[in-house]
DNA sequence: CTGAAAGCGCTTACAG
DNA sequence: CTGAAAGCGCTTACAG
C-alpha cells in the first residue's frame, strides 16, 4: 500500500494541499469548519507527514543529535535515558552518533552535520582540547546549537550541564583526611575520559594542601582486568583509603582489598562516584558521590530546546553553564 | 556561513549537478578525468550532501529506527552497543524511539513510520500479543522492513535474533535437581517482559517432569525494593536454589540470604542470566548463563540490511528467525 | 481564511 | 559519459 500523502487528504477534503499544512503546523490561521474536515480526513486517512519532506522544506528537522563514544558505559545509559524522556515531551527526534574508533574526528562531525540535525548534545568525553575545538569551529561554522552533557571542558566556550567534580573530589577528600587518612590513593582508567579529569585535580589539590603525597592508581574499567591488576599492586602496601572514579572500579578494589584480609571500613574507606546499582550491590555497601546523571541528561535537552528556539534567542550567558548539584551517600565503606 | 549545496560544486567544477550526483552514488559511470575533478572541488569546498535532501529524493533515507522501553536496562545498552557498531559499518544511521509510557502503540509505530526509517529493530520487549499484532501490521502496510532483536513471540511470524532461554532455563533447572535441589525458585520481575516468559516456561517444564512443584517470586528490579521483599518473604523458608531473570536480581537475592546466614552455594545455589559486572563484582562470584546481547544487538542489523537490501530479497525464510548460543559461566554460586 | 506557485537539495530516468 | 528536466512531499511567502 502506498502512503498516503498530503495530496490525499487535501483531494478528499477538497481543499488546497496549503490548508492541509496548515491545519498540521498552524491550525489557527485557519477556519474552524475547514479545518475539522481537514482533520477527520487526516485521521481516516491515517494520514502522517513525511517527516523528511517536511525537513526539508522547513529547513528544520525537529531531530537532535546525539553524539557519544561508548554506550555500554553505565552513565551513557542513564543520560540518554533523561535526553530520551525530554525529547519526547518536546516531539524531537533523536539520532545515534558513535564516534568510537573514529580518527578523523573533523570528518565525524561533519557527517553528523550533514544529517541535518537542528541541535547537538555532545556527550563523547574522550576528546582532547584540540579535537573539540574542531568540533566547535564546524558546528558553529553551520549554526547548529550545540550542549556539553557531561563532557569537561577547562574553558566556558560552550553551553554545557556538568557536576563540579573537581569539587566533589576535593570535599571528600579533606574528609577523609580529617578522619586521619593518609594514605589515599586515586583510582583513574587508562584511558583518558575528561569527566575524570576535574576529579583528579580535585583529588590532587586537597592532597597537597594537606602535605600528602597524591597517589593515582590507574588501571582498566574491566574487572577481569584491574582484579589482577589491584591484587598486584596494593599487595602488602600500605592504603588507608581509596576514592575512584566509578562505582565499579571502587566495588571491584574494595573486593580485591577484602580478599587481602583489609576491613572495609575500620582499615580502609572506600569511595565511588555517581551510585549505581553496583554501590547497592556490594557488600559492604558502598558510599559514594551521587552524580545526577539521570538530569544532566534532561537538562541537557532542555537547555537544547531553549537554544534551538529563535524566540528565546537572548538566552543569557549565564544560563548557558549549568551545574548540577551532587551529594554523599553515606553508607558502609567509609 | 551558509550551507554549501550540489549547485556549488557543480558550479565550480563546470558541471552539472546530475554529474555530481553520480560521482557520488555511481563514480564508476562517470569518466576518471571528470570525477577527480569533481572530487576535488568536493573536498575543497567541504561538501557533504543533505542527507535530508537525498532521503527524499531517493526514498531511501538509510536510517533505521531502534525501537525499545527502557534505555537503562543492562541488555539494552548491550544490544545498541552491537547496533551501532554494524550500523555504522553500513553506513547506516540510527533514530532513536522510546515506547516509554505510551499507551497508543499504533500511534506510536505510525510516528516510527513517518520519519521514513528504511527499517526497524524492534526491541521493546514490554508489548502483548495483540499489540505486537497492530506493530506488524502497520510496518508492513508501509513496506518497512523489522526485526525483532531480544523480544520473545510465540509465534515465528517476524524475523528476530534470539537466544533460546526455554532451553537454557529448562537445562540449567534440570542440573539443579540432578544435584538433589527441590526448592527451586524462580525468581522474576513483576514488570512483564516477553523475554522472561520463555526463562519461565523452560523452569516450569524441567520442575513439572521432576515431579517438583514451580515457584515463580515476582519481585522488582530495584534493590532497594527487592532487597525487603526477599527478606520478608524467604525468611525462615525453605530454599535451597533459585534461578533469576537477571544477574542483578540474582546478586541482590544471594546477599539477603547471605545475610539471613545461607551459605552459597553450599546451601543454596544462585544462578543470573546475561552475565553482566554484577556477576563478577558479586561475592561469592555469581554462576549465570552468558546471553550474548551485544551480539544480538549485531547480527539483527546485519540480518536488517540484508533484508533491507533489494538485490538480496530472496532471504530464506530459515535465515530470518535466529538463535545464537548460551553457554553456561560456571562461577563459585553453584 | 484560502489557493497557486516557488522552492528546499537532492536523485533518476530519459535523451543525446 | 553527460545534461536538462521532472519529481520526491512538504512549507511558506505572496496574492486575493
Amino acid at each position: 500500500m502506498a502512503r498516503v500523502t498530503i495530496y490525499d487528504v487535501a483531494g478528499k477534503a477538497k481543499v488546497s494541499l496549503a490548508t492541509v499544512s496548515r491545519v498540521l503546523n498552524n491550525p489557527n490561521k485557519v477556519n474552524k469548519e475547514t479545518r475539522q474536515r481537514v482533520e477527520a480526513v487526516i485521521k481516516e486517512l491515517g494520514y502522517h507527514p513525511n517527516a523528511i519532506a517536511r525537513g526539508l522544506a522547513s529547513k528544520k528537522t525537529t531531530t537532535v543529535g546525539i553524539v557519544l563514544s561508548d554506550v555500554t558505559r553505565a552513565a551513557t545509559a542513564q543520560l540518554l535515558g533523561g535526553i530520551i524522556d525530554i525529547a519526547k515531551k518536546y516531539n524531537y527526534s533523536i539520532k545515534l552518533f558513535s564516534m568510537a574508533g573514529d580518527t578523523d574526528i573533523e570528518e565525524s562531525i561533519r557527517n553528523v552535520i550533514a544529517e541535518q540535525v537542528d541541535g547537538i548534545i555532545f556527550m563523547n568525553d574522550e576528546l582532547d582540547d584540540n579535537e573539540m575545538r574542531i568540533v566547535k569551529e564546524r558546528v558553529e561554522e553551520a549554526e547548529i546549537k550545540m550542549v556539553l552533557a557531561n563532557v569537561y571542558l577547562d574553558s566556558d566556550i560552550l553551553p554545557s550541564v556538568m557536576v563540579d567534580y573537581a569539587k566533589a573530589a576535593y570535599e571528600i577528600t579533606k574528609e577523609l583526611i580529617s578522619k586521619g587518612k593518609k594514605d589515599i590513593y586515586m583510582l583513574a582508567t587508562v584511558r583518558k575520559y575528561s569527566v575524570n579529569t576535574p576529579k583528579i585535580a580535585g583529588y590532587k589539590q586537597a592532597m597537597e594542601e594537606a602535605g600528602l603525597e597524591p597517589k593515582v592508581f590507574r588501571t582498566s574499567g574491566d574487572v577481569n582486568i584491574n582484579t589482577p591488576h589491584f591484587r598486584e599492586f596494593f599487595q602488602g602496601k600500605g592504603v588507608d583509603a581509596a576514592l575512584a572514579v566509578r562505582d565499579s572500579i571502587a566495588v571491584s578494589f574494595m573486593n580485591v582489598m577484602t580478599d587481602l584480609g583489609k576491613k572495609v571500613p575500620d582499615d580502609l574507606s572506600v569511595i565511588g562516584f555517581q551510585n549505581t546499582k553496583y554501590a547497592l550491590l556490594s557488600r559492604p555497601n558502598l558510599t559514594c558521590i551521587y552524580t545526577p546523571v539521570y538530569d544532566i541528561g534532561a537538562v541537557s535537552m532542555r537547555l537544547l530546546t531553549k537554544l534551538m528556539d529563535p524566540a528565546s534567542d537572548e538566552t543569557e550567558e549565564s544560563s548557558k553553564h549549568i551545574l548540577l548539584p551532587y551529594s554523599v551517600i553515606r553508607r558502609q565503606s567509609m
